[in-house]
DNA sequence: TTGTCTGTATTGCATTATGATACAGATCGT
DNA sequence: ACGATCTGTATCATAATGCAATACAGACAA
């Protein structure tokens, strides 16, 4: 195992952080030993990581099962984010408004490395349970909103997030062309917005616009899902 | 210094967490300075916790003004989060449902000791800014949602809860007397439901309805926050 | 300049986390 | 009922690891 970086760097938190990052949507409760399992580190070290979290706070354990899971104290984190990331604050009534104008589902996505993550999203119809979460983090490139956020950069630089990002395939008609995609950034980048159908979930549609900064690069994205066919288009500039 | 807990307790993990809670609503950018002052901790300690959470991608980093901010990564805590609550799995298509129908604001909250926290949360209108952020907590008898799931529970339960919990005042016309939080509660418990008045916003009427279990202790409560008067109820059982 | 804030880097020491080991309570298969 | 084999829990000697003091550097104000 390499050193990951020396005297600065405190293993014993790496290694617990790394107990919180075992639970995503697949796994939501687990027992010591599927920590182990999930973490590769040793029994011992797992025990007192996850005792030391549970005391902390940060895992509630099942007095009966003796699996741990995320404590609230997870979302106690989020709202924390929500009130240090300032597009929230300037965004969240113009997405209240527009989800209200609409009647459809309004999203707020944000770049975050070569993915897009939701930081807010106002669900107004029935869809599948996890297009009601905030967090959720998918692959830029595979997103309206992605390719919105990234056409409002430089041409090489979407070049490259095209060309490099991941990919991955959640319906039978996701795009997986990097240069089919390469082509919709373009014209995302000409027209100010993004359009996908059936990427994410099938029959759905999606629409993003970008909300750009003072310097015109993007800081997030507007994302609307709906279901039929609803031509319109939204600029919402901030700043 | 008192010592935590011995041998099963990893005290560098602890302090590490003890960094990342130094964030909150009024805190949301912090210099290493401000966390040394925050958590007490020796400047080292803090210097070395927080590269090591800025390296493991927790925290991001300002590159000119140094100073800290919560990542992208608190944000998928939550969504870890949402995946590991039964709750919500089951609850979030009826709130999407009951806000269509209402056109108002709903709430989930779950009780965590003696607070509660807003799980979900689906604005309909402007309101507070704290108001559509979900992880808000709150004392627990201070929130039509806390006393309508504590009035599920034994008398002796809400009454110590009554006596000893925490209480904050957040409009002029916040109640502060724990006899009268005591009697909204024994009535909640007969009407099965609770309506406050002006408690934490001004001008603003909430009403919960528990959401119980099968041994009918509530598990979480519904809450509508309404400004005008709506008079409905809402009965929600599960299981 | 000088002073005092920052944030960053280094080092020797001993506190602290480590992981092997042993024990105990389930659950399982036969 | 019985070992066998999973769990989760507890203890302990060792040394690795995090510690705090120290020194350096850049920013800003007086």
């Amino acid at each position: 195992m390499e050193k990951k970086q020396n005297t600065l760097f405190v293993g014993a938190l790496a290694k617990g952080l790394k107990l919180l990052r075992a639970f995503d949507e697949s796994h939501t409760d687990l027992s010591l030993s599927d920590l182990v399992q999930r973490t590769g580190l040793d029994k011992s070290a797992v025990q007192r990581l996850a005792n030391t979290l549970h005391v902390e706070g940060m895992l509630d354990k099942d007095p009966v099962t003796r699996r741990f899971r995320p404590s609230h104290a997870w979302l106690q984190m989020a709202y924390a984010y929500y009130w240090s990331d300032p597009l929230i604050a300037r965004a969240m009534p113009r997405l209240i408004e527009l989800s209200q104008h609409l009647g459809e589902t309004v999203n707020l996505a944000e770049l975050s490395g070569d993915h897009i993550v939701y930081v807010t999203r106002l669900p107004c119809k029935r869809t599948q349970f996890a297009a009601t979460l905030p967090g959720r983090r998918l692959p830029a490139i595979c997103t309206a909103a992605g390719r919105v956020i990234l056409s409002t950069f430089g041409r090489d630089e979407w070049e490259q997030a095209a060309r490099t990002g991941p990919l991955i395939s959640m319906t039978p008609r996701t795009m997986l062309d990097r240069a089919d995609i390469e082509a919709l950034i373009e014209k995302a980048a000409g027209e100010g917005y993004s359009v996908s159908r059936d990427q994410m979930i099938l029959n759905e549609i999606a629409v993003a616009a970008p909300i750009r900064g003072m310097d015109g690069r993007a800081v997030g994205a507007v994302q609307c899902s709906i279901s039929a066919h609803t031509w319109d288009e939204d600029s919402i500039a901030t700043q």
